[in-house]
DNA sequence: TAATTCTTTTTACGTTGTAAATTTATTGCG
DNA sequence: CGCAATAAATTTACAACGTAAAAAGAATTA
C-alpha cells in the first residue's frame, strides 16, 4: 500500500488551499484567481488541488463556508459582550459592517453572490443559517425590551435589508468611501424610531 | 476608397450587438457569455466586434449605460405620471421593483456590479447619474409636501440602500422569491414613519 | 525485493480573449 | 474600363484557462 492521507492531511491541505484562495480572492477578484494560480501558491502542480477539491466551484463554496463562521462568530462574539438589548444591537451592527469592509472580498462572496448549485454543500447551509441567525437575534432582544413592536423575522429582514443595501452599494462604488457606515446607522435609527411601539 | 462605415451603421451594428449580449446576459450570466457566442449571433465572424468594440469591457459598459438610460426613463415615466408627493413616491418605488425583477441581469449589471474602469467611459457616469437623480426626485417632493424631514440627500441614500438591500438579498437567493417587494414596502412605510416631521 | 495501489505530476484537449496576418470588397483615378 | 488604394472582415495563431486521461512516483505489505 501507498502512503495514504490521513483525514488530518486532507483537512491541512483543504485549509491551506482556502487561506490562498481567500488571500487571492481578495487581492484579484474570484474570476480572476485560477486554479494554476492556487497550485502554485502551495507549490504543487495544476493538478493536485483536484484530489482535494471536486472543481473549482467546491473550493469556492468552501471559502465562503468559512467565511459564513467566521462572519457568525463575530456577530457571536459582539452579542454576548454586551448586555441590555440596545447595546447588544449595537454592537452587532457595528461587528456587521466591521467584518464586511474589513472582508468585502469574503462579504460578497457569501451575500452578493449567487451560486447556483449550493444546495449541493451541506456544510455551507449549516453556515450559513448560523451566519442569519446571529444577525437576527438581537432583534428579537429589542422586542423583548419593548423597544420594538412587530414581528421578528419581519423586523429582521428590515434591518438586513437596509445594512446590507448600504454596505453593497459602497462596495460596488455607488456610495463615497466611508458613508455606508452613516447611512447603516442612520437607517438603524430611523428603522427603530418607525417600530417603536405605540405608547 | 473602400466603403467607409457610416455613423449610422457603426450605431446599428453597436445596437445589435447590445441587444444579443443584453438577451445573452440574462440567461446565462455575463461570464459565460463569450465573444465568438455574441459574434455567431450577429452572423460574424468572431473578430468582427472589434471593429466596434475596444474589447468585451467595452460591451459591457454599452450594455450598462443602456440600463441605466432605460431605468431612468421607467422611473421618470412613473414620476410624471401621477401627481402628488405621496402618490409619485408609490410609482416611482413600484417602478424600481418592478425593473429589478423584470430585469434582474441588468440591475445586477448596473447597480451589483464593480467595474474598475468605469470612469473611463463617460456614457456610462452621464446615464447612472441620471438614473441616480431619478430615485432621489421624489424625497425632494415629501420633504417639499412636509411629508418628510431631514437632509434629502440623506434621505434618498436611505431609501435607495434599503430598497437596493432588498432587491439585492432576494437576487442573491438570500430571500424566498417575492419577498423583496414586501420588504421594500415596509420599509419604505417604516422609513417614512421614522421621518415624520415632529408635530 | 517485488508487487500493489494511492498520490502526484505530466500531457493533452477544447475553449477563451484577442493580436497579427490575410483576404475580400468597394471606391476614386488614370 | 481596369487597377491601385484602403477600409472592413475573416482567418490564423497564441497564451492561458479548467480539467480529463495517462504516466510517473513513492510507500507499504507480502
Amino acid at each position: 500500500m501507498p502512503r495514504v492521507l490521513s483525514q488530518t492531511d486532507v483537512a491541512d491541505f483543504r485549509e491551506r488551499l482556502c487561506d490562498a484562495a481567500e488571500r487571492l480572492f481578495a487581492e484579484k477578484g474570484p474570476d480572476a484567481v485560477t486554479m494554476r494560480q492556487l497550485a502554485a501558491d502551495l507549490g504543487v502542480s495544476p493538478m493536485t488541488p483536484y484530489r482535494y477539491f471536486q472543481d473549482k466551484e467546491d473550493i469556492l463554496a468552501a471559502v465562503r463556508t468559512n467565511g459564513f463562521n467566521r462572519f457568525a462568530e463575530a456577530l457571536e462574539t459582539a452579542f454576548a459582550s454586551v448586555s441590555g438589548a440596545k447595546a447588544k444591537s449595537s454592537a452587532v451592527g457595528e461587528a456587521y459592517l466591521t467584518f464586511a469592509f474589513g472582508h468585502p472580498a469574503a462579504y460578497k462572496l457569501m451575500f452578493d453572490l449567487y451560486q447556483p448549485h449550493e444546495n449541493d454543500y451541506p456544510e455551507l447551509l449549516t453556515a450559513a443559517h448560523r451566519a442569519h441567525a446571529s444577525q437576527t437575534a438581537y432583534v428579537k432582544e429589542l422586542i423583548g425590551a419593548g423597544l420594538l413592536s412587530g414581528n421578528p423575522d419581519e423586523i429582521g429582514r428590515m434591518f438586513w435589508a437596509a445594512t446590507h443595501g448600504a454596505v453593497t452599494l459602497e462596495l460596488a462604488g455607488k456610495l463615497p468611501h466611508g458613508t455606508a457606515r452613516l447611512v447603516s446607522q442612520q437607517l438603524g435609527h430611523t428603522l427603530a424610531k418607525g417600530l417603536r411601539p405605540e405608547p
